[in-house]
Parts: structure tokens; C-alpha cells; sequence
DNA sequence: ATAATGAAAGTCAAGAAAGGTCAAAGAGGT
DNA sequence: ACCTCTTTGACCTTTCTTGACTTTCATTAT
């Protein structure tokens, strides 16, 4: 089949795999016209194969003059490892079970201290941002934190978290 | 194509970093006579870059023997970094603002390209997670956004983080 | 002194040039 | 048939560029 989103994502994997410094700036209309398609198809291209579970940072800016940045993150491939984890995770976690977990990954050299600080944080501000959405049971908060946990870990062991945590909300 | 606003943005670095007390004395003519634009362009490129945020500070005098000074201020003497920081963020933030925010951060060294795919990461799972919630506006989405950011940024920069962003909810 | 002149720099709004979003239609597989 | 992934197109937002018009200041002429 080999679709049309494929083939921009080839190329540009291999744009990427060209540029010294795995960071590539494109145009969207120029990429579109070379494929000969509509310039959204791009964004779509981008939206589904070049996220942060995949190791991808991606900026981008308006107007004339505007451009697509992508940057490809170097993991140390842990591929295994991030299935392993998103199966130890499951469909939900507590709070406990997740720190535990953390601590555990930090302890192994999976990711440094600074780096556990960011996935701490990011998993308090999630559930005070539960609290304020409304009054949710204790399970839903542990399926949200299990999705966010998968991103993060994902993104920094090269997973592509296919976790659909959230499907049965 | 890299528009001509950025190419001046550059030019006028280039010289601020040649100077060796950090200041420089321009005149917007002469600038634009070099570029071959519209002197008002000058305008347009130092009200959007060179501003107090991101460390200048602009004097100028009109009439005959005008000039325009940049001055680079070396952030230290300020305000602390996440205290700018927190202020920059606000109570809310869009998701194009936070990525350019946490671009610049990233290229200002304050963290690395992995801790950056985290707090990216983080950033889309939590619109995905309110996604999830139900069915909220955009200015909510905004709102918890600015209260994750500060977080996560307060938690690799140091920073109190007073993020009261959530108090109106 | 004062007024006129001319040489700067400033403002603002219109138009152009990107990229972004969203939802509907199409394709392929179970 | 149904579900998921792709493809498209209409419409939106942001950023840049330009030009007409305004304000300020130093200098020169009265």
C-alpha cells in the first residue's frame, strides 16, 4: 500500500538522517507541492509519525518566512524496556505505585535526577488539575496518570506507548 | 527562506555580541538602507525581538543625529529567572506560546533537548487528558496549561512557582 | 531669542505570506 | 457493515512587509 503519509515520513526521516545535526527545517508548501498533495497533509504527517514518544520535537512559525522544525532526540534505544514498563503500568496506577516505579527507573540510570523532578512535578500538577475539573472517583485519576506516565516514560525510553489508557472513559 | 526580519534580527546580535560592553548605537536609515527595506521594518524587528523579556533594553532620540541604542542586560542583576519566568507565562498560555517559550529556553540552555521532549510530552498528554474530562473551552485548556508550565519549569529552574493560575476556576 | 527647516525616528493599518485546524469523504482491512 | 487510518478542502490565525502620516530634535536663519 505504502500510503502517501508513509512517503513524507520516509523522506523526511531521511532528510533528518542527512542533516549533520539531526535538526531539518522545511516548508510545508513546498513539501506538499513536492508530493503533490494539500499542504495539511503535512501536519497530519507530522501529528501522527514525528511526536515526543517517538523521540521528535517540533516547532514551527507563521507567516512570511515561515517554517517546520524538526528535531530528532538521540535515545539510548530501550525499546523493550518501555513495552515491559508500559505492560507494568497497565490501565491504571496510584500515585504510590508510580513513585515507586520512578524511583526505581531513576535508580537504574534510565533517567537522571533532574529528569525524575520534571516527571514528579508533571504528575502532582496532573492531579491538581483533576481536582479543579470537577469530582472524579479515585479510579479515573489513576487511568489519567497511568496515560500521562506512559507519555513521559515513553518519551524518554523511545516506546511509542500505544497504551489507549483512556479508551473506556 | 528565512524572512528579512530574522536576517536583521541577526545581524543587529552579531554586532551586540562584536561590542564589547554589550551596547550598540544604530541608525534605523542606515540599517534599513543596508537591508533595503522600509525603515519601519527596523521598528517591527525591535519591537518584536529585542524586548525587555528577552533581556534588552532600547533607547533612541529622534531627529537630526537620531540613533537607536540596544542594550543587552545580563539577567543576573534581575529579577529571578522564574519569577520572569512565571510572570512570561501568566494565567494562561496557548499551546503555540509554550512551545516557542520553552523553544527559547532550551536554546537559552536552562535544560537539555531530553528534558525538553518531557515537558513536551507532558504538555500534549495533558490536552489529551482534558480531552478525556469532558467538554471544556478553550480558555481552560489555556489556564491549566500556564499551571502545568510553571510547574515544570519551576521544578528544573528552582522557582517558588507562586502559580495561582488555577485560582478562578 | 525665536521661528523655520530638514533630518531623523515613531505609529498604524492594510495586505501578503506563511502555517494550523477541523470535519467530511475515501480506502483498506476484519 | 464497521472501524481505523488517510486524504482533501474550506476557513482561521499568526507573522512579516510596506507605505502614508506623525512627532521630535538639532541647526540655521531671522
Amino acid at each position: 500500500m505504502a500510503s502517501l503519509a508513509s512517503h513524507i515520513e520516509a523522506y523526511i526521516k531521511k532528510l533528518l538522517s542527512e542533516a549533520s545535526n539531526e535538526v531539518i527545517r522545511l516548508q510545508r508548501r513546498e513539501l506538499a507541492r513536492r508530493f503533490g498533495c494539500v499542504p495539511s497533509q503535512i501536519n497530519y504527517v507530522i501529528r501522527t509519525r514525528f511526536t515526543p514518544e517517538r523521540g521528535y520535537i517540533v516547532e514551527s512559525q507563521r507567516g512570511g518566512g515561515g517554517y517546520i522544525r524538526i528535531i530528532k532526540v538521540n535515545l539510548p534505544l530501550q525499546e523493550s524496556l518501555s513495552e515491559r514498563l508500559s505492560y507494568e503500568i497497565g490501565e491504571a496506577i496510584d500515585r504510590a505505585r508510580a513513585r515507586t516505579l520512578v524511583s526505581r527507573l531513576t535508580s537504574d540510570g534510565c533517567f537522571s535526577t533532574r529528569e525524575r523532578l520534571l516527571i514528579e512535578a508533571a504528575l502532582n500538577a496532573l492531579d491538581d488539575i483533576i481536582d479543579e475539573l470537577g469530582d472524579f472517583p479515585e479510579y479515573k485519576y489513576n487511568i489519567l496518570r497511568a496515560f500521562m506516565l506512559k507519555k513521559l516514560l515513553g518519551a524518554l525510553l523511545g516506546g511509542e506507548c500505544e497504551g489507549n489508557a483512556m479508551s473506556e472513559l
